[in-house]
DNA sequence: TAGATTGTTAATCGATTAACAATC
DNA sequence: TAGATTGTTAATCGATTAACAATC
């Protein structure tokens, strides 16, 4: 299958239309043009029905896209038709506020495991979930076939456990620690960096 | 002072080689190319230099630049030299996290009140922070000075408060909530979209 | 059929990278 | 001076937007 190349505001754009087309399901409308779904997310239409190009036909013309099916299709093209489980790293106060994050569970994922080196913290229910010790990692994510880890430790220590995530197995790396990971080329990494959206605030108001 | 259009990417990036920057000043190195500060972020030299660029000139040809005196400037540029106050409205487990994450005072942000509407937990310390009823937010914005908020609210709730932050005086919302906002054109916004940003790691899987 | 809206190509826009003169 | 590295211009690349034929 030789994809085109998709760029990942592509992907994270047809999020935002999915969470946008289950509010419309929700007010019961069937049918839906691409100027109804990007106007008041202040995108443009030509962008819209661009980002869907990418994946095949998905509309009527003259008419629009029927929402259910559109749904569906969008979510089966990120991956999000079935659970997907991953895995938190770090039980700080962040990892613990991930653990129950509702927008995670709202797209059908679902957090399998949590892990901390911390003895304090392990044993420690979490939302029912058990705070396991990082030294089980690696078998947790074999036996359940885990590829994805939410990285929520210190920065001083964000790089030494990436590696060990990797070793344990892990393919893709979503990385809270404001510090820059340094990993194989084969392993997906994407940063929330919360520092710095807020510092790109404070110069926006200068 | 009729500055070129700045993109934000540029903005987070220099945010970005101060944390770099920091590092080399902690380990006493004195003087830095461009080179070394963006080869092991997998930056361009020349995107570096480029960047700078838009700010002035802080480096010498055939030198390199002085790390105290580029990190000192880039601080200065962003508007990190002295304590920024914002607010923090919402105090979930995600707002209570936020309200003690070490990666906004790294940056001199200082969290100066925090809000909720749930009578449980006005009244409550976080990190040394009493939370106060939302009602009380704008005497607390306009009375401290306070430009920026930072919203933790549930989805469903989070455009009501928006608004209600817009009428208190705030000027830029860093938005937690997976929703959509709309605000005013004169208000800053920027979203903290952690379920897009786990999605769009889920879709490379595939 | 006439009007509406898609899917896609072409045009535009902006961001990244390469190249190089300036200069330490 | 010779070598190194900046600051900036020009070239490249990719993403967004406009335009329009296809077609419901």
């Amino acid at each position: 299958m030789g994809k085109k190349h998709i760029s990942p505001e592509t992907v994270k754009r047809i999020i935002v239309y999915c969470r946008y087309l289950e509010m419309f399901q929700k007010k019961g409308v069937k049918i839906i043009s691409s100027k109804d779904v990007t106007v008041f997310l202040g995108i443009n239409a030509s962008q819209f029905r661009k980002d869907l190009s990418f994946f095949g036909e998905f509309g009527k013309r003259g008419v629009g896209y029927d929402v259910n099916n559109l749904l569906n299709s969008l979510k089966a093209i990120i991956g999000l038709e079935q659970k997907v489980q991953v895995i938190v790293v770090g039980v700080g106060k962040l990892g613990a506020a991930l653990i129950g994050y509702p927008g995670f569970s709202k797209l059908n994922i679902e957090i399998t495991a949590a892990f901390d080196k911390d003895f304090e913290k392990i044993g420690r229910k979490i939302e029912n979930l058990e705070v396991l010790h990082i030294k089980k990692v690696e078998s947790v994510v074999k036996k359940n076939n885990i590829k994805i880890a939410v990285l929520c430790v210190p920065a001083e220590e964000a790089q030494k456990v990436a590696d060990l995530l990797v070793g344990a197995g892990i393919q893709s790396i979503l990385n809270f620690a404001p510090t820059y990971l340094d990993l194989p080329k084969n392993i997906y990494l994407n940063n929330v960096d919360m520092a710095s959206e807020l510092g790109s605030l404070i110069f926006k108001l200068k």
